[in-house]
DNA sequence: TTGCATAAACTACACCATGTTGATATACTG
DNA sequence: CAGTATATCAACATGGTGTAGTTTATGCAA
């Protein structure tokens, strides 16, 4: 069926219990390894209920990621606002901690066992993030060395690279610390920009 | 069973067979969506006959992979032995006519529906060329502003995705096109690196 | 508070992909 | 050419998927 009543209390407790069980079992054992009956175990719901609410699991990994990807950009939608040049630093700063406060989660779908869709997804979220920090930023010597859709796709793949560099370690440097090699890296692709 | 004898014209042509028809499936429909009976029908191999050679369909495609990657390395094997500045370029020029030739199996693998441990494989293995790069480099300022892990993380994640953006654009550009704009992007990143 | 409506639970089922077995036919190697 | 290894074939147990029908319970609105 699919369709349950949005407001119903029952509905949202069940949709929660199993979006939390899904990351939980997420950061156990990957999202493949995962079969609907352990999902619907660990959140001490039917399987039967399970079909009620998603076509399968596939599909509340989508909504489960859509989720994780708003909850994302909350800490970023003030970084637009002033972007001037050291600032962007510091906005940096709640965006990795988001990151870090779901830690095993990210580290499971952005590693090897993890899901291409989701990386994809994390991605684009980025180049678009990029694309409109660029359209805000002061107009300036614009013609780049490099066609700006390879320049914006090499900036966000390294960038995800690095973070989930520092996942796969284990975090061994503070986030301050990554927001400035992160961000120096962005600079050094940007020589239109003038050396303050 | 998994043991037959490698020399045996029949294992051979049966293993060739079957990497082929894993292959022709992966630009198909993707890796996920292929079970075990389309690899037999469309090698014409019997399914029992698969599990003779290969565990399941992800020991085929970590096999192929293999493969893939030795390949792979044909090409850049000369390139370690000259590592001078301007011959860097010419020589990634084989390495991405090989990507080209197997356009549609990378786009597959590396793409939305692809398998992250292939690109975490492929990542790994540039790494390590980069590596190797360095260490024959002239001794030079070794003193990067940056940590060497993160700096090597962020340019091949980067340079990854900038392929993956080739093929996803249907190659836009001309191969020596996208070598330079990968050199030079490369470039920006070693500030050490006196601007000859 | 009560009754209604709707969601959850439970049982049962058909379907399909997986991986294995034992018997038989086929074809490569030496 | 003989012997042995490989491929084929039919059959089966297992386990995960998705659905249907029925009963139980629980939240909602009057």
């Amino acid at each position: 069926m699919l369709n349950n009543a949005v407001g119903d209390l029952r509905t949202r407790r069940t949709r929660l219990a199993l979006r939390d069980a899904l990351l939980a079992l997420i950061e156990e054992k990957g999202f493949d390894a995962i079969i609907v009956q352990d999902i619907a175990d660990r959140a001490m719901i039917n399987r039967v209920t399970f079909y009620k609410h998603y076509r399968d699991k596939y599909d509340l990994l989508e909504q489960t990621m859509q989720e994780m990807l708003n909850e994302l950009s909350a800490p970023v939608a003030t970084l637009l606002q002033e972007p001037t040049n050291h600032a962007v630093v510091d906005k940096l700063v709640p965006w990795l901690e988001h990151v870090a406060a779901h830690e095993s989660f990210y580290r499971m779908m952005l590693g090897k066992e993890g899901n291409a869709a989701f990386a994809a997804q994390l991605r684009d979220y980025l180049e678009g993030m990029v694309e409109q920090t660029i359209k805000r930023m002061p107009r300036q010597s614009t013609t780049a060395t490099l066609p700006l859709p390879v320049l914006r796709r090499f900036a966000t793949a390294g960038f995800l690279g690095v973070v989930m560099w520092w996942l796969e370690q284990n975090r061994p440097l503070p986030v301050q610390q990554v927001a400035m090699q992160l961000h120096q890296l962005i600079q050094q692709l940007m020589p239109s920009r003038t050396q303050k």
